[in-house]
DNA sequence: TTGAAAGCGTTACCAG
DNA sequence: CTGGTAACGCTTTCAA
């Protein structure tokens, strides 16, 4: 494991100061254009590159930012995730990814590490197990520290920029639409009840059929509802569902294309699906689009101000949804 | 910005030496009970955090390794990091994840960065530019240097540890299936032409059709896939497609689908696509399964083994393929 | 134009 | 049991 070059021992090879070295490296005005010349081309030779951990350590920056999301087959957290680097990409920043695959211990893991010099600033979106838990300490510690942005998974309390998804809008919006478009009985189904994105959903939901229905909810294990969503259709309980995520979407797709109720548009459905399978299915499915790629982007823009000036107000930016019309609705 | 609160001021305020300070936090026999108390107490008052950047320019050892992927979009790649953060979350290491975006100038960025300092070794899937542009200075520069393990993307010429997909065999196997149930005119398409793991299939592609049918291969842009299987179906000149990745299985599905060709198996597809998309179609896409967890897995263990002992032969280590037959063929 | 020395936050050796 | 000091690799001020 032969050790990087440092500057100390070139200054010793080329017999001149460690100053001088450093200096030279950094085209420092203070170094004759001879000297500059014979210790980069020896730096060159000896393949020098400069330590980021001194370098970081002495000066108190890292130019990079972290980013810790809870899991990146999630579509929604991927295209977010693109967006965020497609504008750090063109900033002096780098970008580190760290993925808590929903859990609450590597979650504050991933955060310490992170937080204790490794980067400037974090986005996060908190794991499935955290909001459950509701231990927000390692989170609160980094207020007035280094700067945090909550994306999509925000915990209100913690004052830090926030981006976030108008979910209950969204759903309400959606909801909306089917009942006008004659519906008169939406089920609702979801997989993610344990999330705040995934109550807020439902909340909207709730408001939309709200003295027009009766609420409909089926929440669980894919199994459970695919049980259950059999069951509806075949009693004819139903004639539309609001499907909170991909999972449950799918399976809802899955049991109304068994039950040869989706070209006929017996059953409507509008779910949450990447656009890649959306598309693909025949027929087509209606979903949510959540324009994550927005919520990236909007995301580090907010965080790239912010890191200009540490000090003022948090923010909070809503990106909305939109209906992303296809087939089954 | 309020500074993380360093052991030369908690010892200031405790009134005792730095080195006591720091010894106390460790837990060093040296240290009294009852002052290890008392300033652990004092530490976790003023919210004490190690500066990791001190900690590792110190031990010369940060605990993590890097990984450098070209996309996480891409289906296979995500797997793979599944894979490789499986196995690391269970050792003592941390991973810290960059994504390329396919260009060489990040991928050369983000091998720099993490290669100074900030990480014991590097995990990389090479980028596609990178493999156009032929120039792996960055890379070469790091043997002996850092632990490298090239992941599926793999440049032969650099001397390290390696795992790879068996993509000669699988598509020569694939094909051969094909063949084995009577199909006479197998056209490939590839929209990664430009990546090794392309070429390598169409060798496989190649040798499997060799002196049993003409090569028919169509390789291109998204809509040039698409209007030369029109017109290779309109002709009636294939029975088959075998394609290379998600994107030219997607184009070849959906135009199999648009002739009607699929279900009546005029014409049979294998193809790259993701579980969760093969699976969601109908009819069900069969598809070369590369086991991408599998091969992340079999990554890290060998990197960790590395990095336990630096010295000896770099290995190679092949993940197979398999078929996983569904409805198209 | 060059060099010595202090300091970033730690750890570790050696004295006391 | 406690403290001083050097060192990790670098930058920067101040002298020369």
């Amino acid at each position: 494991m032969k050790k990087n070059i440092t500057i100390k021992e070139l200054s010793k090879i080329l017999e001149v100061s460690i100053s001088t070295v450093s200096k030279a490296l950094n085209d420092s005005y203070e170094i004759s254009d001879s000297t500059k010349e014979r210790i980069k081309s020896a730096a060159k030779l000896h393949n020098y590159k400069p330590n980021k951990l001194a370098v970081n350590l002495k000066s108190g920056k890292t130019n990079t930012i972290g980013v810790v999301l809870p899991s990146i087959k999630n579509f929604f957290m991927s295209r977010v995730l693109r967006g965020i680097d497609s504008v750090i990409a063109k900033s002096q920043y780098n970008i580190i990814i760290s993925i808590t695959n929903e859990s609450y211990d590597k979650e504050v893991q991933s955060v310490q590490t992170l937080s204790n010099g490794l980067v400037d600033a974090i986005i996060i979106a908190v794991s499935e197990e955290t909001q459950i838990k509701q231990d927000f300490s390692h989170l609160n510690s980094l207020i007035g520290d280094i700067p945090l942005l909550m994306v999509d998974r925000i915990v209100n309390s913690i004052p830090c920029d926030k981006v976030l998804v108008d979910d209950y809008n969204a759903v309400f919006n959606a909801v909306n639409e089917l009942i006008n478009e004659g519906r008169k009985s939406i089920a609702l189904v979801s997989s993610i009840n344990n999330l705040n994105v995934g109550k807020l959903r439902t909340k909207g939901y709730k408001a939309a059929v709200e003295n027009k229905q009766d609420a409909i909810i089926v929440e669980g294990s894919e199994e459970y509802l695919e049980k259950e969503l059999t069951t509806l259709i075949d009693l004819n309980k139903i004639d539309a569902i609001m499907a909170l995520d991909q999972e449950s979407s799918l399976a809802a797709y899955r049991i109304g294309k068994k039950k040869q109720v989706l070209t006929n548009k017996k059953i409507a459905i509008i779910g949450y699906a990447s656009r890649v399978i959306s598309e693909h299915l025949t027929p087509k499915l209606t979903t949510i689009d959540q324009h994550g790629k927005r919520v990236g982007s909007t995301s580090a823009r907010l965080l790239l101000k912010r890191l200009d000036e540490f000090d003022g107000e948090p923010e909070s930016i809503v990106v909305n949804s939109s209906v992303q019309k296809r087939f089954t609705s």
